[in-house]
DNA sequence: GGCTGAAATAACCAAATAGTTACTTACGAC
DNA sequence: GTCGTAAGTAACTATTTGGTTATTTCAGCC
């Protein structure tokens, strides 16, 4: 029960409304990625983000439309991360060996540091990859990279290094694999297998036992 | 407008209720798995299941308690199948060789052949694995499958066939994780790779890859 | 200095949704 | 037969939730 000097209508009590558009939509978007990647896109709460992101819900429609585009716009955000970070890799200078071994602790430590995209890749798989599909850029940027890597295992190959006749896509799909599922399942694997896989010594074993995969997989 | 014989109450228009407990049940498990897998925990709709599975949504309720729990049965009865199937495995008759084939050709056909696995494991670990936490009877099965699977890779090694300090839970992982992820991610990546990796021929080719990477990492 | 459009807010709404209530009906034990 | 219990149904509800409406406020431009 305020005593006094509650006036009806405040004149100039609330500071100024600082505007920012900008910094407004990345803290949407941060906010976004957290939740989507910790709830899934039908977990996720609009509400949530925009409590998170610590600006009214009306502005997330404003830059974003709806939920499904604000999803759209964090995995687009995602897919560009991989393909930069994918295109900037140098596998051409040095040995095949150690372009190799570059590529395994690219994609080991994309994953590690960040966790988010798992969860996201997953939440995009479960609906088949809708939003990808749509996107474009992406096909710009992978020819490339595939073409990159099947170079890499040719030269291998002319060095005497590496045996002839090795999928460049296949052995990424397999460096991914090995570490994507490890970490996307590693709740139900840790529980099976009775230890902690998020274990720092099990990680950094695990990185190792990739290595050894790629490593004898391709040897000549 | 019906004209006429529309008594208020039609006496026993309705054929009598048959009733079938165990088929009930079990069909709500069934539309479960089904809806479950195809949309996640959070996507799934209850009157959606109760629907499918052509039975009134109370019963549901009656025979499973809540959405949680009736996702917990769910993945409950996934985790039986691998654990029976798994244990069911002899990996100790023929040679080690066969034996680590037996297993590779086991895991691919089960995530082939039960497709619903991945999406429930998915958005099981999506919930950091909270049901198979809870969930008994896993410990009990596992340990004699690791068991089993580290004596084939030790008399692997004594006969000559195998090197020596491979580890069985990380070949398994290793195994489930490139069919898994295969198929997890197959949307995303065949956009990526434009081609389509659910193609028969394109299964068949990842199958021998599988085995290709198993044998060159164990050999000796 | 005032005008305009974008940025921001609070309060609201309709549809969807997990879960219930109150009731009826078949089945099997006795 | 009849009686208690579990199987089954229809209609309902409290809440959540994605999305909107109506309105105000700031920032930069002329």
């Amino acid at each position: 029960m305020p005593v006094q000097t509650a006036s009806k209508k405040p004149a100039k009590k609330n500071p100024p409304v600082r505007r920012n558009p900008d910094a407004s939509r990345e803290r949407i978007l941060r906010a976004a990625t957290d939740i989507f990647a910790a709830q899934g896109l039908d977990g996720a709460r609009v509400d949530e983000i925009a409590t998170r992101a610590g600006i009214n819900k009306r502005m997330l429609y404003h830059y974003f439309g709806n939920k499904d585009d604000l999803f759209a716009a964090v995995l687009d955000e995602l897919y560009e991360t991989i393909c930069t970070e994918s295109a900037a890799l140098d596998l051409v200078s040095g040995s095949p060996q150690s372009g190799l071994r570059k590529l395994v602790d690219f994609v080991v430590n994309f994953y590690l540091e960040n966790p988010h995209a798992i969860t996201l890749l997953n939440a995009e798989n479960l609906h088949k990859a809708r939003h990808l599909k749509i996107s474009e850029r992406i096909r710009a940027v992978q020819l490339p990279f595939e073409t990159m890597l099947n170079e890499l295992l040719m030269r291998g190959v002319s060095e005497g290094k590496f045996r002839d006749g090795v999928n460049g896509a296949r052995l990424y799909i397999s460096i991914v694999g090995l570490i994507y599922y490890y970490l996307s399942n590693g709740h139900s694997l840790s529980v099976f297998f009775d230890r902690d896989l998020f274990d720092r010594t099990e990680i950094a074993a695990w990185r190792t036992h990739i290595h050894q995969m790629v490593d004898r997989f391709v040897a000549a």
